[in-house]
DNA sequence: TTTCAATCAGGGTAAACCCTGATTTTTGCA
DNA sequence: TGCAAAAATCAGGGTTTACCCTGATTGAAA
């Protein structure tokens, strides 16, 4: 049966090199995306069985991208391609609703039987990541819909903090997000409160402490 | 004429994307490395035109690998396949002898044209590096090597940007350095001009990326 | 049912941003 | 050594954005 994939990574050699060994194993690569807030509105588009999903993206990333995507297109299987092994980056992928962890540094075939795995419904992790998970755990992965807060940060408000971290203004925060101004000054504000932080440049090394945000 | 090329990367899949990618325009790939000390060995067993060298590798990384490939198999070009734009870095690189320098962002493409162009002998910069080594005048600085600043930016900018990525204001800054709100306001947007960022986040980043403010 | 997240308004001050234009000091190099 | 270029300094005066209150509504979760 055909296996119809999205693939989401901010680095066009790994966006263009993932499809091409795909292809070559005959799974259909149908969209391609840069972003999480493109894969997003590509999974709702194209209803795909399985997103490759990369965790650190400009704009929007990959945990709440797979959060949002879970929801609106709940039969979608998500695959977290992540070059990270942190118990804590993976639980909240895991929390976020993804099916798979896999890290980039595993072979291709790994990761081809990750999306046939996954698209029966199946778990999939990587083998050295899942005995830590075994040892700490015990219990696998169970499917939570609420997303752990952050240091008291909301969704939304992590959600601006993301943007703002990336140098948009308020305006075009507001446009994306399609909220007034008002809101978005207000939650704003609200973060600066919770963290503490009260310049720009402060919520900034914040974000790329905690991986909000990268720095390519 | 055919060119034969290895390449070196601790990621699998990047690894094999690219192989993949390579093969379909007629590229021979010869060898696969996974860390710097293969890289080497490949390189002298193999003698091949181009290495496309990942810079963070375990075990020995991309630039000391470069360096000792130069010195072994001097008609060896190295092309350095980076997730940084750092200046620093950027720099060991090209001291170490590499001839091009590109994202994993940067479109296929791209890549496959840097490797015509290094195996013909000329060196290949990723554009959005490139612009940063103009100066204001629009001329090309050459030599990487002996480059006094980035970018035009001065000792003073420079100081300015530190403090600005660090969350000071302008009244702050101008009390720190004795001169005038005015003077700090010339100097942040003449080092906003110069660097084509015009947000404080960017400018943040930016400093982080470069090592003038550090994460803490 | 009370708390909390998310939404938005009004109205204000401070700061950032963006010109133009100018003087003085430092510095590269012919 | 001397001179032009670059760096560093500052002013005036404008627009825009950030920042900071108070206060309010809706809906969802605890």
């Amino acid at each position: 049966m055909e296996i119809r994939v999205i693939i989401a990574d901010d680095h066009t050699i790994i966006r263009e090199g993932l499809k091409s060994l795909l292809e070559k194993k005959g799974v259909t690569v149908i969209a391609i995306a840069k972003n999480g807030r493109e894969a997003i509105d590509l999974a709702i588009i194209h209803q795909p069985d399985v997103v490759m999903m990369d965790i650190s993206m400009p704009d929007l990333n990959g945990v709440e991208a797979t959060a949002t995507i879970r929801q609106k297109v709940p039969h979608t299987k998500i695959i977290a391609l992540s070059m990270h092994s942190s118990k804590q980056i993976i639980d909240k992928m895991f929390a976020a609703g993804a099916s798979g962890y896999i890290l980039k540094e595993s072979a291709f075939d790994e990761l081809y039987n990750a999306i046939q795995e996954v698209n029966k419904g199946n778990f999939y992790l990587t083998p050295s990541i899942a005995r830590m998970y075994v040892d700490s755990q015990g219990n696998m992965i169970k499917d939570i819909d609420d997303m752990p807060k952050f240091k008291g940060i909301s969704k939304k408000e992590r959600e601006v903090l993301q943007l703002v971290a990336e140098g948009e203004k308020t305006r075009n925060i507001a446009e994306k997000l399609s909220v007034s101004i008002k809101t978005i000054e207000t939650h704003r504000t609200n973060i600066m409160k919770k963290l503490g932080i009260f310049t720009i440049a402060g919520l900034t090394k914040f974000a790329i402490k905690e991986g909000i945000v990268s720095l390519e």
